[in-house]
DNA sequence: GAACCGGATGTGATGGTTCACATTTGCTCC
DNA sequence: GGAGCAAATGTGAACCATCACATCCGGTTC
């Protein structure tokens, strides 16, 4: 005489075989129902639809994953989520995969927390994700991604290309040269530029580009500024650079420090754009609303999000990262807001 | 004499059979040492673990959770991910539920999409999450949230606050009380106030207790401009309180919409903290480098989602919302910078 | 009217783990 | 040296879907 619920079935969520009592048909023309089999009478198929709903029957993903191996799931590494560029990626492929009909598992690595990529790429691949995409891997990833087990299918964004794995990568270099062309077009004698951290893939990019198109006009090359992205880092580079009269002209390799330059600029008393004409990188959604308002490189990351699941779908349905082509994005487009004039005196 | 490959076992990834044949133990001791159950001898222990590490097995979490009806997955409802507010919770809730041995599904929801909510809940628990965190619903959601069925744990993170499930909230009132009370205290004859959209729950939370403030204070309570939590609405707020000479302080919402208001009073020459005092909400890590250096209120977020996980974790354990208490985060705190001063003229 | 055919449906095995319970092992103790 | 007992280990079922294959059925075809 123990008290026991008197519930035959523990009380249990309906499965496939009470569906197919309550429809009077076999579990597998449920499944069948299940996964759009075309050979089901229609008539069936809507006594089961009908008994699906009456029960309140949802299909258990675990035994379904358990034998078809899929488990209609992405996962997604992100290095930097607290960065404009990440978030942005993030937002956009997890709208994607949803749309495209799979889940979507993150991770989220501390900045500089590389020497655990690999980890994390390996927890998720436990967790039996279909893909893994890795948003914005530093070089020194190198030897954390490339000795990945192939059978798994691997997308990185940005940053880091890896031989042999698809990837979705920015060209920004044109951007770069249009924007320091355009300063030196507005008359400017050269332009000073606030890095990104050197070993970030995006950040030597930038600063390549801006010094080989100064060299290519046989201007003069001043050494950059080095910045870790944050407002922060591009008020202390705003100090070092204001108030010097060979500075008139800067890019900044993002809006973020191009925000904490100007600050500095206000501080020593230096206008912009009248004494400091100031390009960003980023476009962030305050941009506009800087002060002055910020001429900026903007990136499409729509564009990124669905290049990025594409490559991960791609692989999955093929098995096989062989001839899944990798991706460059469309190079950013220059906003020009007020942060850029000529300068005062030639 | 057909090709066919020689495996006996189609190569498929170890299992535990495997692993227990290799060790010379049954499946089930296998298991025990997965699970680190303590009845194992040492040496048997130690010989299962070898077996693991040579076969290099990876546990199946599918099989596991299907019999277990565990997946140590969270899954997270993001209302307004590109708000900073929800994206430092994504961030902090991540990181702790990671810490916590879960993995996170995430499901950001485009803003306004309130219609879907009950559907992405739904759409975690098909996933097989243990629990579901929402954050920051709208009280247009409450219908969406209250006829959930109670045996999935659930956490509402700000926002609103739904009758029995357990939340975690804000509790901005004594830190917009303070900032309110230290405009004043600064000789301002009253506070006007850049507001978020109506209905949103901590908009109208920093909008009732400005008002209220000021009323206890027995000043006049200006009409409140609403913005949408944009700079570029801050902007159009801006542009209709500037050159007002009854307009000597500003209380805005967030700082985002702060910085708008700057722009807009630079254009209308008008100066801050000079002629304009301005306090915001958040403290974005840009907000130190606005211009000038804006005073706001700093909410934890680290406390925030270290409370979150273990409302959901406490739910986990103990099968049912029942007695897992709410919890009231710390109010902000007020960071004082240059954008706050007396008024130039009594 | 028998053979044939394709569409509709059913049967049983399978996937990899944990659960419930049974059995063996290794001691202690008298 | 055997009872007694706990620790260590093993056996088989269960979880819930899909896969592979078998069977059934009604209608053509000759």
């Amino acid at each position: 005489m123990t008290e026991r619920p008197a519930d035959g079935k523990a009380n249990r969520p309906p499965d496939i075989h009470a569906v197919a009592r309550h429809a009077g048909v076999s579990h597998q023309t449920v499944s069948r129902v299940l996964n759009d089999h075309p050979r089901v009478r229609p008539s069936t198929r809507e006594r089961v639809r009908e008994a699906m709903r009456v029960l309140g029957y949802i299909p258990n993903v675990a035994a379904r994953t358990l034998i078809t191996r899929r488990s209609r799931t992405l996962g997604l590494v992100v290095l930097n989520e607290e960065l404009y560029g990440p978030a942005s990626a993030l937002r956009h492929i997890e709208q994607d995969s949803r749309s495209a009909g799979y889940g979507l598992r993150i991770l989220n690595l501390p900045p500089m927390a590389r020497s655990t990529l690999r980890e994390a790429v390996e927890s998720l691949r436990q967790q039996l994700v279909d893909a893994v995409i890795v948003v914005d891997p530093h070089p020194e990833d190198q030897p954390l991604l490339g000795p990945l087990p192939s059978d798994l299918p691997l997308v990185t964004v940005g940053g880091l290309r890896s031989a042999g794995v698809p990837s979705v990568s920015y060209d920004s270099g044109p951007g770069v040269r249009q924007a320091v062309e355009y300063l030196l077009g507005l008359g400017h004698r050269t332009v000073h530029h606030i890095a990104g951290p050197a070993g970030w893939a995006e950040a030597d990019i930038r600063r390549t580009v801006w010094q080989r198109t100064l060299e290519q006009a046989g201007r003069e090359v001043p050494p950059p500024v080095e910045g870790d992205w944050t407002a922060r880092s591009g008020h202390a580079a705003g100090l070092a650079l204001a108030g010097r009269d060979d500075v008139t002209a800067v890019f900044s390799a993002n809006d973020q420090m191009a925000l904490g330059l100007f600050h500095a600029l206000a501080e020593r008393g230096v206008r912009a754009p009248e004494d400091v004409s100031v390009v960003g990188f980023d476009d962030v959604p305050d941009a506009a609303y800087y002060r002055p308002s910020l001429t900026t490189l903007r990136q499409d990351f729509a564009e990124l999000g669905r290049h990025t699941v594409q490559l991960a779908l791609r692989q999955i349905e093929t098995g096989t990262r062989e001839g899944v082509e990798s991706v460059t994005l469309a190079p950013p487009s220059l906003i020009l807001r007020a942060s850029t004039a000529p300068p005062l005196s030639t």
